[in-house]
DNA sequence: GCGCGGACTGTAATCGATAACAGTGAGGTT
DNA sequence: AACCTCACTGTTATCGATTACAGTCCGCGC
């Protein structure tokens, strides 16, 4: 590959002349550089462009899954949208586990402007050392809770984009106690993640709310992975008074669910209701339909991108207050849930 | 963020010095750089040890669309792989546009050592230019077809990573031919694709070696894509003469079919078998669960990695010859192949 | 005591660009 | 003609590391 020195011989002036010809400053000889350019097909080093002026125009991003459909619509979402900006994506597999999450930061941080982060769990220990870096990051479905580690400089520097997760519990609970149902049992997430907190707090909430009995044995804490949806429902399904209705509260561990209650041949919804969290594509495909509360997954991505991008392209030292937007989700009726059957559940 | 110099200047050595010691050779000062740099928080900038090197430690992955559960498995077995041996990986989705496709590697190129593609096209236009730039790059699910530009210069350094397409399709007619088939129809991907030429040309053949009837309208091309996959089966489904099983090309095409045999309220497999190529987590779950050719989709992209890590780890001048592998695909039966049914098909 | 080899160290050039600073020259004004 | 602008241009230091080259120092053998 051609350098810049190279170019400059070429065209008969400095490489400070060609230097200005790509930053688009007007150059009397552009004719001339253009030509030298052409020739020997130059492309101007990203990597010497980096450490002169010390922007990568780069953004990692740390998913937990890539496999999880929804991770996948969110990488999407962020890919075009900083792909438009003319930034790279960096990108890292966390597979649910903190350690490796902080690993990725540390590891990726030196070659990026920014990062956009979806945190396994609410401690900011991995996130804290990066923003204090000086780096810009924007935290996908994770709130700031008070009391960790980095706390305030997070909550003055840091985007959140999330999703109303407990008012998508709650409307999942409504659409079953609509429906007829009263025992109502929730697979939970882990809770010191965002989402399995909020989730799980949204529908306790809203149970309370309507005054319906809750028990100790609905309540299960899984793992967001379709194996922790598996042995939950397994749990449940086995219960002395089994549930009419089950809240999943993510996509893979309602997958896990459902295979679970097809392979012990247990009708759905005839016998139990299903309603999952995050919209997959084949869901209206399942058997039954799964019934979801479905969120904006490549808008969140791309949501998350240009809340990074804005702070990346904006004139150094102007503040930016940091946002913390929180985005609708909806209801969507499928085939997995129903009035319960009144004659018992076996 | 701390430099080089700083650390020589708290140690009381030159930076060559602590450049040593990060190389592991044998310095007298071993602890006093070890202090200082656990003082100041010092990691060596990756861009100045690439402008220095010419070496990125980082790969670049192109793939069509990483919202596919295919490509999802693929990115992340190389993922893991790469991080594995300290390299980052620089992700580009090309939306199944080989224009995007090319400018994806010229942008990403000089960053990487080596890529990774899944080439939306046969056309080697776009990792010619790449593989001229004397960085290796191996392709995943694309052969090397004759009379393409930059054939004979990938010929000798490209490695790829297939799976038995051929033999896959094979497995599926023979299949539905066991079951009574004889009308089976097929919706293909793109014959400028390998998966979707190679898939094609083996369903044809053992179409041919079974004797199986075969006409023109029977046979549909799309672009493995869930809309091409629902179109397609309407054409096929609204056939005078309506196959009673149909061989679908990819994951995302057979989705779409099924939801068009949904919509249409056509009983699968009672009115037409369904097989897909790639299987998906939830196959099981579809209704009727999916019967697919199966291939190991996170080994496929771990494969691909170490191959093009081999490479990229290898002592400069050592020739590596390139490879070719092909890894072998299964069938998987489940619900949506059956016997045809006797009685006429509506 | 001198020379020698081996083990380490420092100096300085280098990778490829950017940008501060100091020109240079054409054109207009007086 | 002298002078001032204005629009460009070249020289050079710099980003943060690596590495060739040329020491320095120590211990050992004679």
């Amino acid at each position: 590959m051609a350098n810049i020195q190279q170019v400059a011989r070429a065209a008969g002036v400095s490489t400070a002349t060609v230097s200005r010809y790509f930053a688009g400053l007007s150059v009397r000889s552009h004719d001339a550089i253009a030509h030298a350019v052409a020739l020997l097909d130059y492309t101007p080093s990203p990597v010497a462009r980096s450490l002169k002026s010390g922007r990568n125009h780069a953004i990692g991003v740390i998913v937990p899954d890539i496999t999880n459909p929804f991770f996948a619509a969110l990488v999407k979402g962020i890919e075009s949208e900083a792909r438009g900006s003319g930034f790279e994506l960096i990108l890292g597999n966390s597979d649910e586990d903190a350690a490796i999450e902080s690993s990725l930061v540390a590891a990726i941080s030196q070659r990026v402007d920014g990062m956009i982060i979806a945190p396994v769990v609410e401690d900011a220990a991995a996130v804290a050392g990066f923003i204090a870096g000086g780096s810009p990051a924007v935290l996908v479905d994770r709130d700031i809770v008070a009391g960790v580690v980095g706390e305030t400089a997070a909550r003055q520097t840091v985007d959140r984009v999330l999703v109303d997760n407990a008012a998508g519990a709650a409307l999942a609970v409504e659409h079953l106690a609509g429906l007829g149902h009263r025992a109502i049992a929730v697979i939970s997430g882990p809770l010191d993640s965002t989402p399995g907190r909020a989730r799980h707090a949204g529908f306790l909430d809203e149970m309370a709310r309507l005054r319906l009995p809750m028990s100790a044995d609905l309540v299960r804490i899984a793992d967001f992975r379709e194996e922790g949806g598996y042995t939950s429902m397994a749990e449940l399904v086995d219960l002395p008074e089994r549930p009419t209705a089950v809240f999943v509260a993510n996509n893979l561990m309602a997958i896990g669910a459902l295979r679970l209650l097809n392979d012990r041949q247990i009708p759905v919804p005839g016998s139990v209701s299903v309603i999952g969290f995050d919209d997959l594509s084949f869901a209206p495909l399942l058997n039954p339909p799964l019934s979801v509360i479905r969120r904006p997954d490549v808008l969140q991505g791309a949501t998350a991108a240009r809340l990074l991008l804005r702070r990346l392209l904006a004139k150094p030292g102007k503040e930016i207050p940091p946002e913390r937007l929180s985005l609708p989700v909806e209801l969507v009726i499928r085939g997995s849930t129903s009035r319960p059957n009144p004659e018992g559940t076996r």
